[in-house]
DNA sequence: TCAATATCTCAACGATCATTGAAATAAAGG
DNA sequence: CCTTTATTTCAATGATCGTTGAGATATTGA
């Protein structure tokens, strides 16, 4: 369930193009239902191609997936990679400093009371 | 507060090389006094010159930081743009999907109970 | 089967990146 | 002032990345 380094590093590199954080972005929205390939490219501006090329760059990253329905292929976020590269950089980045990250776990919709709620159902 | 894309951006590219992960993850780890330049190069097995790049790569994405003492340039870990970064990729992996990232938020030392710990001091 | 739709693959190109070693800069101490 | 130590800067090189457009592949419906 930990997430090595070597795909962290591949997660890392993922996010760090425009497209694809925003392709990743989309998904993330999307949610399981996902986007066909040619939704998500419009939906960040990209070519056929171009969205292709990312989505696949993406998949083999491990950050979403895809299956075919029909004539379209679609992805979708994988939740349990996105969230275990958050869980990996929390543990780096804490390293036996549990202050340095704490603001960062009190965000937004993973505010502890979210957490909390979320993990007990 | 909120780090802005871009930053977020230039953050995961910095992330993205193993040479520079680990730099961060030592950085961290020697908390706030930081390490010198060449101890951070010793570290994780970098020539000066590719650990001079490397920092300044981090440090022009601002995950790090560094002053001079005498001889030495000593860098330490910017904690703040590190959980800035976690509390970015916690918001645009959950995006009202609460329970993408809950089990990333319960995370070793960030687990709601430390966070708790950490905030009420 | 044929045409239309959706997506992927491929090669080529320019752009950015990482590494190397040599030279420049900065600080300390004799 | 000169030497040593610590680090950065620079130019050159090869490697990887992102985009493009053309063509290949897969699925559907007429």
């Amino acid at each position: 369930m930990q997430m090595e380094e070597k795909q962290a590093l591949d997660a890392f590199g993922a996010l760090s193009q425009e497209t694809r954080l925003q392709m990743v972005r989309a998904l993330v929205i999307a949610g399981p239902d996902g986007m066909a390939a040619g939704a998500v490219g419009e939906a960040v501006g990209a070519s056929s191609s171009s969205a292709s090329f990312h989505l696949s760059h993406l998949e083999r990253a491990g950050l979403v997936q895809s299956r075919r329905a029909a004539r379209s292929i679609i992805y979708s976020a994988n939740h349990e990679s996105l969230s275990g590269l958050v869980a990996f950089l929390m543990r780096d980045c804490c390293q036996g400093h549990p202050e340095v990250c704490a603001p960062a776990a009190a965000t937004d919709c993973c505010s502890p009371v979210a957490v909390v709620e979320a993990i007990d159902g």
